[in-house]
DNA sequence: AATTACAAATTGTGATCATAATTTGTTATT
DNA sequence: AATAACAAATTATGATCACAATTTGTAATT
């Protein structure tokens, strides 16, 4: 047998692509925005190359769009379109911890509650959206990868990037967004190995999310008035 | 305002895409098969460069998966796998026929038909798998279309692109495969603009599919037996 | 003052080259 | 005869260069 077996070493397209993806979650890109190849290769300091391996990736996913100029802007929202993407994060993510609570151990429900609690410190403070949303990402997918589902799981990711810039250009203030009590009720779910309980938990979380940014979406990047009339 | 707008060229790699996709719904690649760029960049005549996009865009959307050795293969299907799969294909694509009957012409209904009609002839013909399958792909598609789903569509396709290479290499006689007799079903349901039994039999179309794969359905690349022992 | 024409800068795209890792084929060793 | 060690071939990957298209900024024109 050969020696080394450097299988470790990630490519750095990989990195990039998570580098971007997680910007995306947290709202460093704005609806409708441009994005240009070569300002991200500068901004993480590499080549063209992994930069346009990790791009077409987050095409594929949805979240980025490619237009008939070959520009790549971040697809702006519309009502329609966020009532089915919720609608169908809805059907998936509750397939998904429902198949979580049969698999799921103590040990990592222990490491989700410590997630939400360090997230309710978040949401008390009431500022940092980014961390928010962070910990409200790590939160959901370490159920959701509990479901062991090769099909589930890229499906809910792409519908989370695909709504990551719209939400959060949409909250002010991460209270109003968030209410904590969805998430305790899920955590006390899957303790008690409850599918419709946990099912139900996660639904009102997505709902009431969603019933706030239908209120308060942030639908176009924010435009300059006219001076003259 | 500038001449030309050279907008209607495509880019190679768009083309070299929709090569490896039409390839993999039609039985190019079997499950579990490994995928070479230099091969593929061979097959269709340019560089790696294009054929790395494309391949990027199909890992994203589930039809290559990445080996750690970074070897890039056609994903292997299990059962569980193939449940899975069907069941959300029913969901998603029950959910776009019925979207679809809101929209539809009949002029598109005329094609759908008039696909519908090659199709039955080339299933009674009994040999060509690879056109039966394309023109299926070709009259589903045609309709979830109409459905108008940025939403829907990319889920969907993803799932067809998941499950083509297994739908290929099980299917002996392409007449055991498959009966007309739901399409026809779901032509008359778009013609009445009657979305519940347009959705009822395109679910019986992809579970009557579906019965037969399970049944005879190849999970793994065919092996050579041992000669010793 | 508005439009047109031109020039410069920026864009995505494709091909090529260099590189490190890994597999595969061959030879040597026990 | 089986294993180990080495060499050659093949792999994906990243950087760089060239290019055509398009956008943007500036000057000229009406």
């Amino acid at each position: 047998m050969q020696q080394g077996k450097e299988e470790g070493r990630t490519a750095v397209h990989e990195l990039v692509y998570h580098e971007i993806r997680q910007s995306l979650m947290v709202g460093t890109f704005a609806p409708g925005q441009k994005v240009s190849l070569r300002n991200l290769a500068e901004q993480v300091g590499t080549s063209l190359t992994p930069v346009r391996g990790a791009v077409n990736r987050l095409i594929a996913e949805g979240a980025f769009e490619i237009m008939p100029n070959r520009w790549v802007v971040i697809p702006s929202m519309t009502n329609e379109k966020f009532e089915e993407i919720i609608h169908w994060r809805v059907q998936l993510e509750t397939a998904a911890i429902k198949k979580a609570c049969e698999n799921i151990t103590s040990e990592i429900i222990d490491q989700i509650e410590a997630i939400n609690e360090q997230m309710i410190k978040v949401a008390e403070a009431g500022v940092d959206r980014k961390e928010l949303l962070s910990k409200n990402y790590d939160f959901h997918f370490t159920i959701y990868r509990q479901s062991d589902s090769k099909i589930l799981i890229p499906m809910i990711e792409s519908l989370w990037l695909q709504c990551g810039p719209f939400t959060y250009y949409s909250l002010s203030s991460p209270r109003d967004l968030w209410n904590a009590k969805y998430h305790l009720k899920m955590i006390e779910a899957l303790r008690k190995k409850d599918p419709d309980m946990a099912a139900k938990a996660l639904k009102n979380d997505i709902l009431n999310t969603a019933k706030f940014l239908k209120e308060n979406g942030q639908y176009e990047q924010p435009k300059l008035k006219k001076v003259l009339g």
